[in-house]
DNA sequence: ATAACAACCGACCAGTCAGTCTGTCGTATC
DNA sequence: GATACGACAGACTGACTGGTCGGTTGTTAT
């Protein structure tokens, strides 16, 4: 087991790597060499632990969920506030991710959307994963929306279940458009929009 | 002159297999030997023709917003009927490209959305085109906004400067779950919303 | 006829791609 | 001390990458 937790940190060492890399440029601009070499590890131990890049691509977006689901509910979820505040609060907060990106250099927009696009129409196994990723997301939107509407914060008129896609929706168009546009905006934008549609419906 | 015709349609079948291609698998993916060899080419033609892949790209770019933009105007644009309808007419015609794709097998996104993820944040050339065609469509949409609202289609109170890049926003983001999910719907829900949304402000 | 030039041909280049293979090292077990 | 195995090393492969270059064609102007 001693062994286990060091080839278990290997491992790791080349998701995070990975995962950088692919942010940054892409998947298919990424060479398996660029991600050893700054990983700190060679191709056989490489082809140790994973079977193939794509592979790998999947095993980042599994580390990348993680972490971004377990920054949330650090970062957000556990302030105080209502259903309505924690979901707003949420959507600055991927804002407030933006906007330092945008600081430190450029944006580089949503590590599954980027998949998403890049991939999800030739790798069906990326898509799945980006796929689930999605409706993991779209289900805590859902999950705030029942929320605040039962406790009267947002029009009984308003479905949770139709409208929690479409938030998700605005909120991968917006990062794109930011990154297209290469400056934030879009998205502070989009969340007065959603604020302003969700508390006078 | 008459040289310059067929090398015109030259350049053109190049211009039209690359974006076939990139469309379907993207641009990292698709070498220049897939495309030269679907456009009936050979490498030095090319050359004379391309100063480089990228150059290729932005091509195809201007390209599909030119063919896009007419099949719009005729398709859309033509029809008689006031802003708003018409503004619904052009995102029911997207989605019923979306559909189609979808029976012809999957989903393959938007052409520049594609792009801007893949590459904009790896080369500028390709970020500044993406960014022009997004800036038009928005631009159309806040003029047709702007026409609904002198027309009192839509109340006063909404900003078609405002509102047009959150439109957008959002197609770009409903096409782009539509893609990973392999399956359309989240395009019909948004635009329902955004009429529902424009209807009853 | 010939010179000039636009358009095209395709062999070739160095480099990179993902992936394979043989082998080694350290540790744990017996 | 031998055996076994998990973890790693890195040279190597063949296919493919984007890009170059000397040469050929077809047409047009002189």
């Amino acid at each position: 087991m001693a062994l286990s937790e060091k080839a278990q940190a290997t491992r790791e060492k080349i998701i995070a790597a990975a995962a950088e890399l692919f942010y940054r440029n892409g998947y298919h601009a990424t060479g398996l060499d660029k991600v050893i070499r700054r990983a700190g590890v060679t191709k056989g131990n490489f082809y140790y632990h994973f079977p193939s890049k794509e592979a790998l691509a999947i095993a980042t977006l599994d580390w990348q969920y993680e972490r971004f689901s377990t920054e949330i509910r650090e970062q957000v979820l556990s302030r105080r506030g209502n259903a309505l505040e924690a979901l707003l609060n949420l959507l600055n907060y991927m804002a407030g991710r933006q906007k330092k990106q945008h600081e430190e250099g450029q944006i580089l927009g949503c590590y599954f959307g980027n998949f998403a696009l890049e991939l999800s129409s030739v790798s069906p196994a990326v898509r799945d994963k980006v796929n689930a990723v999605f409706a993991s997301y779209a289900e805590l939107i859902e999950k705030l929306l029942r929320h605040a509407r039962k406790k009267g914060l947002i029009s009984e008129s308003l479905d949770p279940g139709q409208l929690a896609p479409v938030i998700l929706g605005q909120i991968e168009g917006a990062i794109l458009l930011d990154k297209a546009r290469h400056q934030p905006g879009n998205f502070d934008q989009s969340i007065e929009f959603i604020r302003n549609y969700l508390e006078s419906s």
